[in-house]
RNA sequence: GCAGGGGUUCCCGAGCCAGGUCUAAGGGGCGGGACUCAAGAUCCCGUGGCUUAAAGGCCAGCGUGGGUUCAAAUCCCACCCCCUGCACCA
């Protein structure tokens, strides 16, 4: 047979087929069965899966086979998002003929270029890859329910009614409202320009800036400012003299801003007229009055200022802002310009920076003093904005204001600013509003500004009690890893009202309000509990008419009359009664599995929807988090068209071995790295494992005892043990790597330490091992399961249960110390080439006695020094040479913490192991062509030139080569 | 900036919460050897420095710098660097 060329698409093909066939991943209720019901969020279908897709839900995929074959009733369900923009905007883009986006998606979804042109449906474009994926799952062999697949959005009636019903319930628990909130804006496109939508200027979001108005003629001239307080030392306000300035009329106010201005008071609920517009020169020279401080003080050109951002209008204030400092020195400097604009020299020489805030240890004018300190001399140094924000973030932490700051003054900068604000805003003299920091710009070229958006739909999460029940399904929830656990609790705190619908996409229609679609992350937050109500569905027992709002509050709340509501939704009421108590059986979620990245978002508001509308047994159980999947050392990127799919990986190495590669990749949340290279490895690993197994199983059938049998099973079981714990902390790297690699090489060595292995052992031993394997290789072990002779499939028989009595602690201690001795002999034995002869030497008696009552008071927890104590008097009898019995006991002490957990577990029977290890390295060097001869303490005629009996030690032989 | 995670020997990666078992697990790569016509697979040895004239030896090492302790990769403080998230985007 050909075993080195497996074939295993074909095997992968075969046992796929039949597990289908046979139908064992449908799960149904059975009473007083325990369940475990594990999900995996569903995946966005604006292309292929990849490999980023297959590790997170990978760790379902185990863990529910594991459980399985623990003996519970599992389920592991399926089903496809559609509900977003991306899918209709990708759509839109195909229409207008984006070829560059055609060719990404030919390119990096492997779609052929006529079905890409087909794309131009976002229905058929959905279709389409959720066709592609789930193929690609079932080729994976998850162990999942088919029946009771769905996807999202008002292409599924049923779902948009399920959504309809959580809206309506949410609303009327006060958890949806109505508000407005400020969002980035493209003016061209009209609509929200998210990260995604931009050219430049991802991560900028809407910041408050405040106005400060500048009585100036009949007007004011409105500045903007991110520090109102520098207030009182403002000594001139800068002007761009090549900028175009309106004056508006508001209400009864006059206004003066720059031109820019306007498209943001306009986006931002502002009415105005505008009455006036003029170049910013025709203004300089003039005067202002400023508030608060009520000083008279000179409009000044200025061109460093960004018509952009703010008015267009700012105040100087040179003790603490460095622009305005090199400003200010720039045209005290320049003549030119002071003629150009007809301004007098003596009175621009007399405006001097006037300082309000105390910092310590940035002297009189912090900005002087950091413009010097870093060697600024230009206005055109973009040290500056180093510069600035230094001041800034000194002056706001630590900066107290001085005594010119009538009564703010003394306060620190923090707080006078919030008091400054109230104060001005109080006097009619500042108004807030919202602007962005630094420049965004469009995809489409243009650049943003800040909307309000009005009569927005918002998810109440700023509510008090909201959070706090989150807090609580929390504590009571078990996070993997640990580590993730703070930041749910960071996210809970932090998450504020939340907008949870959109005017454009696929998805579902507010029930209320049908010009809003419920956006993406608000629709999948409690959908598990649709898996129970879509297998009836699929199964043609239920429509969208049945689906009432009344069928929901009976099916998951148990509320309602059953009469009614099999009235009202016309359900058969036996049929009704059977979905609520499925829903009863399954409900909660036992393990949810995501990527670190939907943490602060999607499991969050997990949460929080389900504490918001199911009673507290129904609050989800187990969280867990992983990283995300490197390609080549790259991150991940569609865009960029970094990205491998499922489907690539499988073709080419095989469902299980793209399965082991990635569940032995990275643990917790680290990050996983997808390297070809070492895929290809894993699979010659699984190769070589099969042919292992196989020429086992062809073994004799016949019961040959050896002296290894006992180590290799309690090795093998202790094992089982540890990966048993290891998942149930969906540790799947670590479970994975002991069951397959460590095990593995437990086996090799007990088949090289005996001469002839004992098949029949061997085999049970074999079989055990395949089915924990399973759960990570299913088709490999399921063929070799049924070489073996066994009947039924290995992915639904029973795991191994790790007997007491297989554990034989003294069989793995010796066997630890054989390699460890060997290993000391053999390096021994380099030094001294010529050696024929080894002999042996078991330590002196009153070293057992000694370090069995070490281990005794460590145990107990007596410090090192007691212990010492003890141990001289009690010796001092035996060894009466005190210096010889202190270095005794030192060294019996250094070599007990010296050895490991295993030897420790062994110390009572030490002597007993050793006379065994030593009995066995007499045994493999004999065969090597040594010729041994042990010695013990009560030996007569030893011979023992090098006193090695001396320093010989429990669990560590002496010995001589000659 | 804020929040969370992290920086370990050539590489990946465990250990850190509960300080002594760390001369740092386990892989991988690389070098050498065995087997083979050969390749692959498999097995063995080596992979910080020094010393092996000394028989299982000594020293250094866990982002940087301090501190606590008889003892620190592990605890404390400060700093540097990397990753993720920061909202209307899935």
């Amino acid at each position: 047979m050909g075993l080195s060329g497996i074939n295993f698409k074909q095997i992968e093909e075969k046992w796929q087929e039949r597990w289908a066939e046979s139908k064992i991943f449908e799960s149904e209720p059975i009473k007083n069965k325990p369940k475990v019901f594990v999900t995996f969020p569903y995946p966005y279908m604006d292309g292929p899966l990849h490999v980023g897709h297959a590790f997170t839900s990978l760790r379902c995929e185990i863990f529910a086979r594991y459980k399985r074959l623990k003996g519970y009733n599992v389920l592991f369900p399926w089903a496809w998002h559609w509900t977003g923009e991306p899918i209709a905007g990708a759509a839109k883009r195909i229409a207008a003929g984006d070829e560059m986006l055609i060719k990404m998606i030919h390119k990096t979804s492997k779609v052929p270029l006529d079905e890409v042109k087909k794309f131009t449906d976002p229905l058929y474009m959905a279709k389409y890859f959720t066709e592609v994926s789930r193929r690609i799952i079932k080729r994976l062999g998850y162990s999942i329910d088919w029946r009771r697949e769905f996807h999202t959005t008002s292409y599924h009636k049923e779902y948009s009614a399920f959504i309809r019903w959580q809206y309506n319930k949410l609303r009327s628990l006060g958890f949806v409202v109505k508000g407005s909130h400020p969002v980035v804006w493209c003016p061209k496109d009209k609509s929200p320009t998210g990260d995604h939508d931009r050219l430049i200027g991802e991560g900028v979001s809407a910041e408050q800036m405040n106005l400060i108005k500048f009585k100036f003629e009949d007007s004011y001239l409105v500045a903007a400012t991110l520090r109102p307080e520098t207030i009182f030392g403002v000594t001139n306000i800068w002007i761009n003299p090549d900028d175009t300035y309106v004056k508006i009329k508001l209400g009864n106010e006059k206004w003066i801003v720059n031109e820019y201005t306007l498209q943001k008071l306009e986006n931002q609920d502002y009415n105005f007229e505008i009455l006036e517009k003029f170049k910013g020169e025709k203004i300089i020279g003039k005067y202002a009055e400023a508030p608060l401080v009520k000083r008279k003080i000179l409009i000044l050109p200025a061109f460093f200022i960004d018509p952009y951002l703010g008015t267009g209008i700012v105040y100087s204030v040179p003790s603490h802002a460095p622009y305005d400092w090199m400003g200010l020195k720039f045209i005290k400097e320049n003549k030119e310009i002071l003629e150009k604009f007809n301004l007098n020299h003596e009175e621009i020489k007399n405006i001097e920076p006037i300082s309000i805030i105390n910092l310590e240890g940035y002297g009189e004018h912090p900005a002087i003093y950091v413009v010097e300190k870093m060697k600024i001399n230009s206005i055109k140094d973009p040290k500056l904005e180093e510069a600035s924000k230094e001041v800034y973030l000194e002056e706001f932490n630590k900066g107290i204001m001085k005594d010119n700051c009538l009564n703010f003054s003394g306060m620190k900068v923090k707080e006078a600013k919030e008091k400054i604000i109230q104060y001005l805003k109080n006097l009619g003299m500042l108004e807030q509003i919202w602007d962005l920091l630094y420049p965004v710009v469009c995809r489409c070229g243009t650049r943003c500004i800040v909307s309000i958006f009005k009569d927005q739909w918002f998810l109440k999460y700023s509510a008090q009690e909201w959070k706090e029940k989150a807090l609580k399904a929390l504590s009571k929830m078990k996070i993997f890893p640990e580590e993730a656990r703070s930041w749910f609790i960071e996210t809970i705190k932090w998450l504020d009202d939340k907008a949870c619908a959109r005017k454009s996409g696929l998805g579902t229609p507010l029930p209320w309000d049908e010009n809003w679609i419920v956006e993406t992350l608000s629709d999948s937050t409690i959908y598990m509990c649709f898996y129970i109500i879509s297998k009836y569905v699929n199964q043609g027992f239920l429509n969208y008419e049945n689906l009432k709002d009344d069928f929901f509050d009976y099916v998951f709340l148990g509320k309602g009359n059953e009469d009614e509501i099999e009235r009202i939704c016309k359900v058969n009421r036996d049929l009704l009664r059977k979905i609520r108590e499925e829903f009863l059986y399954w409900y909660p979620v036992d393990l949810r599995v995501s990527a670190k990245e939907l943490l602060p978002n999607h499991l969050t508001f997990y949460i929080f929807h389900h504490v918001a509308i199911f009673p507290e047994e129904f609050w989800p159980r187990m969280i867990g988090v992983n990283g995300l999947v490197n390609i080549e050392g790259q991150k991940l990127s569609k865009s960029r068209g970094i990205v491998v799919t499922i489907e690539e990986a499988v073709e080419k190495f095989g469902a299980d071995t793209v399965r082991l590669f990635l569940a032995l990749s990275a643990e917790d949340m680290n990050d996983c790295e997808w390297k070809w290279s070492n895929v290809e490895k894993v699979q010659s690993h699984l190769s070589s494992f099969f042919n292992f197994v196989y020429k086992i199983i062809e073994m004799e059938n016949i019961e040959r005892k050896t002296e290894m049998d006992n180590w290799l099973r309690s090795v093998f079981y202790r094992k089982i043990i540890k990966i048993e714990e290891l998942l149930e902390e969906l540790k799947i790297r670590s479970a994975a790597n002991l069951a397959f690699y460590e095990i593995w090489s437990d086996i090799k060595w007990y088949v090289s330490r005996t001469d002839n292995p004992n098949p029949i052992f061997l085999k049970n031993i074999i079989k055990d091992w395949l089915i924990i394997l399973s759960i990570f290789i299913p088709h490999i072990c399921e063929e070799l399961w049924e070489m073996m002779g066994n009947k039924n499939f290995v992915s639904t028989s029973t795991w191994p249960e790790a007997k007491i009595e297989y554990i034989d602690v003294i069989e793995e201690a010796k066997e630890e110390m054989v390699i460890k001795m060997y290993e000391d002999a053999k390096r021994l034995l380099e030094r001294k080439k010529e050696a024929t002869r080894i002999y042996i030497y078991l330590p002196r008696e009153i070293k057992y006695s000694i370090i069995k009552d070490v281990d005794e008071m460590i145990k107990v927890g007596k410090k090192r020094k007691d212990i010492f104590d003890t141990l001289i008097k009690k010796y001092f009898d035996v060894i009466k040479d005190k210096s010889q019995l202190t270095k005794t006991i030192n060294e019996i002490l250094e070599h007990y913490f010296g050895i490991n957990e295993t030897l420790r577990n062994a110390i009572n029977k030490a002597k007993e192991v050793d006379l065994k290890v030593a009995e066995s390295l007499i045994k493999i060097f004999s065969r090597e062509g040594y010729s041994c001869t042990l010695f013990k303490e009560t030996d007569e005629n030893i011979y023992d030139p090098m006193r090695k009996m001396e320093s010989a030690l429990p669990f560590k032989l002496g010995f001589y080569l000659a």
